[in-house]
DNA sequence: TTGTACGCGTTATCAC
DNA sequence: GTGATAACGCGTACAA
């Protein structure tokens, strides 16, 4: 049986197309009875519009793209559900497109496969080069990134630097008073947010700031040779930059016999899943990742829905409480 | 300026839309000048053509879908990247859609939203039960579930058996005897097909399959409490249906006192992220998720491009060594 | 408030 | 091997 259309429905319901196509987007300028009419008619047949069809005519996709690397990092799934989530709330749906590493490859998709698929806008989780490249081949773009700002662009991040603070006020609220920070890329923003919000802790409690118990690296990975130069320093506390690198102080204050978290107490930043299995249990601040999806949606789609002017987004993190720190206070 | 169509490179090249149609479309009755003046026009314009309108008049969108949960499992990203890199290698595209959790939610699911979806086809990654309504309403389908076969429907798996029987061999040539297996969810196939994996590991090698040293529950998650009753029958190594049972398993095994690996070996299934951080680091079957992916995507198109016959897959495992079994043999 | 006429860009059909 | 023409199903001026 063919398919049905809007011209069945215009038929059975006694009216022309345009009426059923107004009713259907809930244009205000129907009748209430011809509505009804019509939504009875659609009922009945069992119309579902045609997508393509509607693509055609409207010149959009109703599609939102994100863009997926292959080294999988363990937070992309819940971005991802928050976006698609969000994209689906309201009416549009989201396009997954995998991202062939290196240089030569983001050219690629920008020149020759960007401008063909099928969607209207972009959402950019972290990207790396090709930011500019992309924004200026005129797709509308969101970006998710905590590694600093993106002047122009709209962008969602999460509130690093009140997240540090927080970690930290944890740490003193269990009596700690010697706190060491380390971190990896500390060129990023990320990085340096989570240290001025080390420091606020510090100050706000009356804390002298040591600059022997800070350790901030270039490097992305941090080894117990690193953090053990910290040791002499005799924190009783170590705030670690991400979870990766508490890990490596654990192993480092294991290494070195000194008890978590009767000794040092650890905490970490990102709840990724190692977080929970860590000896022991790693308390952390967890980033919102669902809702900063959400958020680029909303920016996004509010811009291409009646073009919202740029706007930014910093959504709150929380504090997963585990052992790590010690018994609650 | 107006985008560049097919019109357009009909008129440049001198030919006619349909002729420029064959060339996109690669059928072979076009002769090589035709194809290269085509060619041509179609550098010199910069001409890409219109998914839209190509939708359309196929009556097909290129895309297949992918549903996913809430309860982000942690695998999913891999066989995420799996699916999306085989789509796009074929041309195709990947739509992603959040499907809500409940019943109810469910069956609208399958009423209201999958005739409404820009997709041709539908992977279900361990669907839960809607898989029947699905596949009763027209849309192709292809499966990736290690829990049961999936009698007249394409679907992937990973050779559970195999790999159950691989990690007991590790052992058994790590020099262990006293294997013992855990497992929950037993009424599932994998669990079912690892404790024959299991059993065949032993057998080949000549030990007895001693029954005190086999627990298997229905419960998803297994706690110290249950696991401990395995201790009485002295194993030496513990093979633990995946790494969440391994994790439990060495937090029973060190209240016990009883050293990992000198006096009880411990290996995990699936590889997870957490496998890498336990204390020690666990040994673990890893399953090719991406493979897995790539697989039901090219069982997918195949059937849809060229009503391919309903085929099944089913991928092999491979074994990460870590530290949870002892020295290297 | 409703209907007529047309365009969107491509592929398929059928001549030549 | 190539070209004219007709769909595909919907939205939208414009007219009534």
């Amino acid at each position: 049986m063919a398919r049905i259309t809007i011209t069945d429905v215009a038929r059975v319901a006694g009216v022309s197309k345009p009426t059923v196509s107004r009713v259907l987007n809930n244009h205000a300028d129907v009748s209430a009875e011809t509505r009804r009419r019509v939504m009875e008619a659609i009922e009945a047949l069992g119309y579902i519009p045609s997508s393509k069809a509607r693509s055609l005519s409207t010149g959009r996709h109703g599609t939102v793209g994100l863009l997926m690397r292959l080294n999988g990092w363990w937070g992309f799934t819940d971005v991802q559900y928050g976006i698609a989530d969000e994209v689906e709330r309201r009416g549009w749906h989201l396009l997954v497109h995998p991202l062939q590493p290196g240089a030569e490859a983001e050219r690629d998709f920008v020149a020759r496969i960007l401008p063909g698929l099928p969607i209207d806008g972009l959402i950019l989780l972290m990207p790396e080069g090709m930011l500019a490249e992309i924004s200026a081949s005129g797709m509308p773009v969101a970006v998710i990134d905590d590694r600093g700002q993106r002047p122009g662009l709209p962008y969602v991040e999460s509130t690093n630097r009140e997240g540090a603070r927080t970690a930290v006020q944890h740490l003193i609220e269990h009596g700690r008073k010697r706190i060491a920070f380390v971190t990896g890329q500390q060129g990023d923003a990320f990085a340096k947010q989570r240290y001025e919000g080390y420091l606020d802790a510090l100050r706000e409690a009356g804390l002298p700031a040591d600059p022997s118990l800070v350790l901030r690296s270039d490097a992305f990975e941090l080894h117990p040779s690193d953090i053990s130069t910290l040791l002499p320093a005799e924190p009783d506390a170590i705030f670690a930059g991400w979870d990766e690198i508490a890990y490596a102080t654990l192993n480092t204050l294991h290494a070195a016999g000194r008890k978590v978290p009767d000794d040092v107490a650890v905490i970490g930043y990102d709840d990724s899943p190692i977080a929970r299995v860590m000896f022991p249990p790693l308390t952390s601040v967890r980033q919102p990742f669902r809702r900063m999806g959400r958020a680029a949606v909303r920016m996004l789609l509010d811009s291409l829905d009646h073009g919202a002017p740029v706007a930014n987004a910093s959504v709150p993190t929380s504090l997963v409480v585990r052992s790590s720190c010690g018994p609650h206070a």
